[in-house]
DNA sequence: AGAACATTGAAACAGTTGTTTCCTACCATG
DNA sequence: CATGGTAGGAAACAACTGTTTCAATGTTCT
């Protein structure tokens, strides 16, 4: 009881791998299993269903994360006791709590880009279940966000940072891809802290960015 | 053979809405068949297998979307003969074609949420169908922000270009679950031009940002 | 030691998947 | 009218899915 199982250790770390390649729907227990050397049974039987093994691999990331990111934001907040803390320390924190948790596994690649899958597969019950499980943590930081920035209206703040969120998970999620193309245009081997170098001023660009244009008299459909 | 039969676009009709909606793991044949009122073997016999299909109801978004872009490039071109075509344009001219397409079905959302599921989804054949038959347009694209933009390293603005795109297809991806956050807690709903209107500066001023600082003596780890 | 428990193993379950087969209806052309 | 090729419908196919069952283990405590 100490350590858990070997056998769950055994099938996260596999299954986090398949379903970062494959996705969740095109990666079964039978691929699963097999792969980990485990018997098939035993997926239901320490974590009772598939879509739990999935909600698992994704606790085992968050969780350290959001104790990490807390952890990080009072340190901030101790330090700014009283005043703001500037937008761009606030993303630099943000980032760096993200970039800790998974390089004692050299599995950023595979955290982002189940982050991107989180996102954008089948619709509900796991943005639900992250939404439900984490949202406090990120509710804490919006409003670290809203106080460094002001000027900002709330609506747009709230566009901008999913804007920027989007420029991140899409990156990192889709590395290998890009880093392929990369390599063969550019001849540079780009790695993640290259790459969070050049990530950075583009995200506080993005958010420092001018006011729209007010919206003209408008007639939508959608 | 004037018209395709009814069959067949009573089929990516349905097939597209489902996809969008659930992913192409998740969405089977006996779904969109059904929901089309139409016999399931006509899926095979029209178009050949699942596969197909999927490439099919991309070919019929992506196909226009690449004549009328190169024809907006054209005058483009035309139109600043000689001289560089400025960045905004070429961002505003893009955006333009990309709404042109699917306005004519109110399915905008349908066409973000595929692009999305496009680069997202298992890894392979997609991506590789669409880089292989649209790869020369967005070589183009590219070429010309390259001009519009010389004081950028080649591989920086690969690198934010694919920035904005993330930004971009991440947001319309995720759009109705964004949507449905913002209404709820700003009250505001928000339409894909109204989208476009305040995506505009971010994008404008990520492509603009100022170039990051040159890298340190690193030590790199995957 | 034996009893209670937690974990594995192999097999079967019922349901769904994409695809194929075969048969009927059509409809223009000979 | 007959006949060719095209499209549609119902059923079956084999393969695969997540989950359950049940016996065989090991492991731990008294």
């Amino acid at each position: 009881m100490a350590q858990q199982s070997d056998t769950v250790t055994r099938i996260l770390d596999t299954a986090e791998v398949l379903f970062a390649e494959r996705g969740f729907a095109e990666t079964s227990l039978r691929t699963i299993t097999s792969k980990a050397r485990v018997n098939l049974a035993s997926v239901n039987y320490h974590f009772g269903s598939k879509k739990s093994l999935i909600q698992a691999v994704f606790t085992r990331y968050l969780d350290p994360f959001a104790v990490r990111f807390h952890a990080a934001l009072d340190e901030l907040e101790a330090h700014y006791t009283g005043s703001v803390i500037p937008l761009e320390v606030l993303l630099e924190t943000m980032a760096r709590s993200v970039l800790e948790v998974p390089a004692e596994r050299d599995s950023l690649k595979v955290f982002m880009r189940l982050l991107g899958l989180a996102y954008s597969q089948a619709q509900g019950h796991l943005r639900r279940y992250i939404q439900a499980q984490y949202g406090s943590v990120f509710s804490r930081f919006t409003e670290l966000v809203r106080q460094a920035t002001p000027e900002l209206p709330d609506a747009e703040r709230f566009w901008r940072l999913h804007f920027m969120l989007g420029t991140v998970i899409f990156t990192f999620s889709g590395l290998d891809a890009l880093r392929d193309i990369a390599e063969k245009d550019y001849g540079e081997h780009i790695g993640v802290r290259e790459l969070v170098r050049r990530l950075r001023p583009v995200v506080v660009a993005g958010m420092n960015a001018p006011l729209p244009e007010p919206a003209p008299a408008q007639r939508e459909a959608g």
